[in-house]
DNA sequence: TCTGGGGTCCTAGGACCC
DNA sequence: TCTGGGGTCCTAGGACCC
């Protein structure tokens, strides 16, 4: 009963006991697993990187790692210059071993197959179970732990996880999600915090309006101009100058700064969208090689669209150029297709437009998703469509996301020749074209 | 310091309809 | 010819999360 908050009626706070899991450094604990002598080392593990190179970005570092100051999503190149390679290092009489690390490339096929592991705990561990991401999620253990019994509760979940996976997670309990998040990372790592219904705002107020849910690097900027810096200030901050600035979302940072979060732990639903981008490893005007990754890109996209049983209305790419600026280009089909080569096409259509501008990333795109086969009639409406039958698509778990295409380990961004002239195609998306 | 890859949601302006 | 207002859909960009 947090009575204190005071009913608002329908947007109440519910009465909740939610538990946010939180693996800690779940990419490096993973490559802890297979390889032990990483333990206690300083580990970071990249994405786009591969062995004995520099570009990339950190997927994450391990608390040794982090005291020589590398962070997450950071450049490669810039943690290398913070702690260098074990090996250079051991070559190289000016570094010291001692303040050295290891690389690692990310591999997440394996660290899906240990997050499947957690996972099957959490979801006996409670009824709903919220997957935010590969390493996160929320319980809702409303209806099986008093607050009483919450704090057992969550260290059994702890040790069951680690006895049984091998990997260390942080858990926060609270009467709310937003709560709960930030009560998982307060003292991480191995951190269990519990934060009773009463004891929400003040356990908030002293923190950092970054720590706070939806609060970026931008709106936290502007909130510290404003001289709110910590969830107290913002708490009690003019909802009406803190509308004015941020809006609607504004409005509801200042909330959960408050403890106030109306949301309920639900599954998380079918995507809105599917993606797949990659980088070159270095800017390009060459549009061949421009075009060659767009259709690989696509191709990956129809293919995963196709094993998730995914019609797609809206095809999208996204362009970077050089510094670093994001466009993006889509186009909207009359209906919901099943169409890797109207996928290809339209994709290398909207890329056409970049064809003399230097490029350093390229991402292809698919949204207005709909999984549902019946949908599949109104094709007939605009013939052709090969009669791809999506089959099982619904509730098949989440979890079989990349793995066959992962292309195992370190899979090269770089080209990838995979032909794939697929000239051109039935009539059936001609006359979608046509539409347009 | 030259920045990975996968997502979600919101906003703003324009087209178009009534 | 100008005037009014409401609603939907689309695209592009931005902030944010992990």
């Amino acid at each position: 009963m947090s009575g204190d908050l005071g009913s608002l009626g329908a947007d109440a706070t519910p009465d909740q006991v939610v538990c946010h899991v939180d693996m800690d450094c779940f990419y490096a604990a993973c490559e802890r697993l297979r390889e032990p002598a990483l333990e206690g080392q300083p580990l970071v593990v990249g994405m786009g990187y591969e062995s004995d190179e520099a570009h990339g970005a950190v997927a994450t570092a391990s608390y040794e790692a982090r005291e020589f100051g590398v962070e997450s999503a950071m450049a490669i190149s810039e943690a290398l210059e913070r702690l260098p390679r074990k090996v250079e290092a051991a070559r190289d009489p000016e570094l010291d071993v001692e303040e050295a690390g290891f690389y690692r490339p990310v591999d997440l096929d394996f660290y899906n197959e240990v997050a499947d592991e957690v996972k099957a705990i959490l979801h006996d561990a409670a009824e709903v179970v919220r997957e935010v991401s590969i390493d996160e999620a929320y319980l809702d253990v409303t209806d099986r732990v008093r607050w009483d019994e919450v704090e057992t509760f969550a260290r059994d979940l702890k040790e069951r996880i680690e006895a049984e996976v091998g990997v260390a997670a942080s858990v926060g309990v609270a009467p709310t999600m937003s709560a709960a998040k930030i009560a998982s990372d307060y003292d991480k790592p191995d951190g269990l915090v519990v934060v009773e219904p009463g004891e929400v705002r003040e356990f908030l107020a002293p923190l950092d309006v970054a720590e706070i849910h939806n609060v970026g690097p931008v709106t936290a900027r502007q909130l510290r101009d404003m001289g709110i810096e910590t969830a107290g200030d913002l708490a009690a901050a003019d909802p009406e100058r803190v509308r004015d600035t941020f809006g609607e979302r504004g409005l509801e940072v200042r909330r959960y700064a408050r403890g106030e979060d109306p949301r309920e732990v639900t599954p998380v639903g079918e995507p809105k969208s599917l993606s797949r981008e990659s980088a070159f490893t270095e800017a390009t005007d060459d549009s061949e090689r421009k075009r060659e990754k767009v259709r690989a890109l696509a191709a990956d996209v129809a293919d995963r669209a196709q094993r998730e049983g995914a019609l797609y209305r809206t095809i999208g790419i996204k362009v970077v150029t050089p510094p670093y600026d994001v466009n993006t280009r889509a186009e909207s089909l009359p209906g919901p297709v099943d169409d890797p080569d109207l996928l290809e096409s339209t994709a290398l259509d909207l890329l056409e437009e970049f064809d003399d501008d230097r490029v350093r990333k390229l991402g292809v795109r698919v949204s207005k998703l709909d999984f549902a086969e019946s949908d599949q009639a109104s094709l007939a409406g605009f013939e052709g469509a090969s009669g791809e039958d999506s089959g099982g698509a619904d509730a098949d778990d989440p979890a079989e996301d990349n793995r066959a295409d992962g292309d195992a380990g370190t899979d090269d961004p770089v080209d990838d020749s995979d032909g794939r002239d697929a000239p051109e195609s039935p009539d059936g998306q001609r006359s979608l074209r046509d539409y347009e």
